[in-house]
RNA sequence: GCGGGUGUAGCUCAACGGCAGAGCGCCAGCUUGUGGUGCUGGAUGUUGGGGGUUCGAUUCCCCUCACUCGCCCCA
């Protein structure tokens, strides 16, 4: 049997790298306009890193985390997610002497589940940190961002934001109580799925798609009901701040996240149409992060974007821009072809010369390459200095002095 | 990890248990200094892999791999 690839990763070629390469680079512009300035984590790190902070019993880090044995005999993890990393750099750079810090990156991520839809084991993620602001400015902030990148991608109209407050810490275990002693009595009630849940992640049930879930949920305490002033006031201002620079949302009550770190705020860009890959972008506040990794208590908000997701739902391919075709008549020109597209390269165009074929092999390719000009250079254009401009639009040509021609070529770039 | 569906040419897909096909794409010619449209001709398959049933398997059964949908989980 032919080699594949390792299952749940691919080959990302051309047409898609154009797609994903759209994605970043309108995040990272995003982005940019922010404040937010590129960095990136290794793609390894100790396991530790993402064990501690992830939490002990979310799936991730039980089940689907590539963890091996370096030769030094240390255990190393493939990032399942990028939080984590960015908030080590902080700590082993010393980084937080000059908060607040905001930073985005793009990369490849790791997490062995079964391959679906928008789904693989290597995926690729857009995010943004701001670390070291307390307010609920920041929340706002950082949401902002992660609306407009979706904006400017066209996609405002597949994708709707959904919000929650987790409450702080100290209303969360609370709330963590109630919900526990509400379920605990409908146990029996319960999806089998629910009922490890109750034990590992209780809040998690709250999302559950089980219908025989949703009636015991839907009688449920809200954890608005066990927040205390400081998180019920927090979230009203997130909520007011979003109103204030347009950003539409709806609340969800119901929404939860998947690591142990996060904390009041959290959100969700949604959509329907990648079947069971609702998330787009997602993310909140995790203000207890850095700590627990050993860190200075530090404050953040951040988000993780599946760039193969957003790539999904872009209505059209990104145009590539078209090349120019240099074409030698027969192969007596060859060397002079060579000479000619390099300076024209070093003019800043674009050239696309093909290394062998005759005449009409050349144009046949010209044309596949989806160039918008071929220009030609045979015994008789060399000798009078001159090149013929062929446009493979119009089937238009004129001959062109060959010291005019990059000058002359810009008007088709 | 659990459950369902699908694997046939480069791509999209046909073929009652009986000679493996079509469209697109590709190659060549019509056209020896001119591509895209047109016409003519041509090449291409271990039917995902392994085993079984059968005179005979692309077709039926089992295993396996991959893809896909849902669950779980998550971006």
């Amino acid at each position: 049997m032919a080699l594949q690839p390792i299952r749940g990763t691919r080959d990302i070629l051309p047409d898609e790298s154009r797609r994903h390469r759209l994605v970043t680079e309108t995040a990272r512009n995003i982005s940019a306009r922010y404040g937010y300035a590129e960095m990136s984590t290794p793609i390894m790190e100790v396991t530790e890193v993402f064990k501690r902070t992830l939490g002990d019993t979310t799936d991730v880090v039980t089940k689907e985390m590539y963890t091996f044995e370096d030769r030094s005999g240390g255990s190393v993890t493939l990032r399942p997610e990028g939080t984590a990393g960015v908030a080590r750099a902080l700590i082993s750079g010393g980084l937080s002497q000059h908060l607040p810090l905001r930073y985005y990156y793009d990369g490849p991520m790791f997490r062995r589940e079964r391959p679906q839809k928008g789904r693989y084991r290597q995926f690729h993620q857009i995010g943004i940190e701001l670390l070291g602001e307390p307010g609920p400015a920041a929340d706002v902030e950082v949401i902002a961002v992660g609306a407009r990148i979706l904006e400017m991608l066209g996609l405002k109209d597949k994708i709707k934001l959904e919000i929650n407050s987790l409450g702080d810490t100290e209303s969360r275990s609370s709330y963590r109580q109630v919900l526990v002693d509400y379920f605990g009595d409908h146990k029996g009630d319960l999806s089998e799925d629910s009922q490890t849940r109750l034990r590992k992640n209780p809040l998690r049930i709250l999302d559950s798609k089980d219908e025989g879930d949703r009636k015991i949920v839907a009688n449920a305490p809200v954890f608005s009901d066990s927040f205390t002033a400081e998180a019920k006031d927090f979230f009203a201002a997130v909520c007011e701040g979003l109103d204030d620079i347009d950003v539409a949302y709806t609340l969800n009550p119901r929404l939860v996240r998947g690591f142990d770190y996060y904390c009041l705020t959290a959100f969700e860009f949604v959509t329907d149409q990648l079947g069971a890959q609702g998330a787009v972008i997602a993310g909140g506040r995790y203000d207890g992060l850095v700590e627990v990794m050993g860190g200075p208590a530090t404050p953040g908000v951040g988000f993780a974007g599946g760039i193969e997701r957003m790539a999904l739902l872009l209505d059209e391919d990104p145009v590539s821009s078209r090349p120019i075709a240099v074409v030698p008549v027969s192969a007596a020109q060859m060397r002079e072809a060579i000479k000619l597209a390099e300076s024209l390269r070093r003019a800043g165009l674009n050239i696309k010369l093909d290394l062998r074929g005759n005449l009409k092999k050349r144009l046949i390719r010209a044309s596949r390459d989806n160039a918008s000009v071929a220009v030609l250079i045979g015994e008789d254009e060399l000798a009078r200095g001159e090149a013929t401009v062929r446009d493979l639009d119009s089937g238009d040509q004129q001959t062109v002095a060959l010291d005019k021609l990059a000058a002359d070529l810009l008007r088709f770039s």
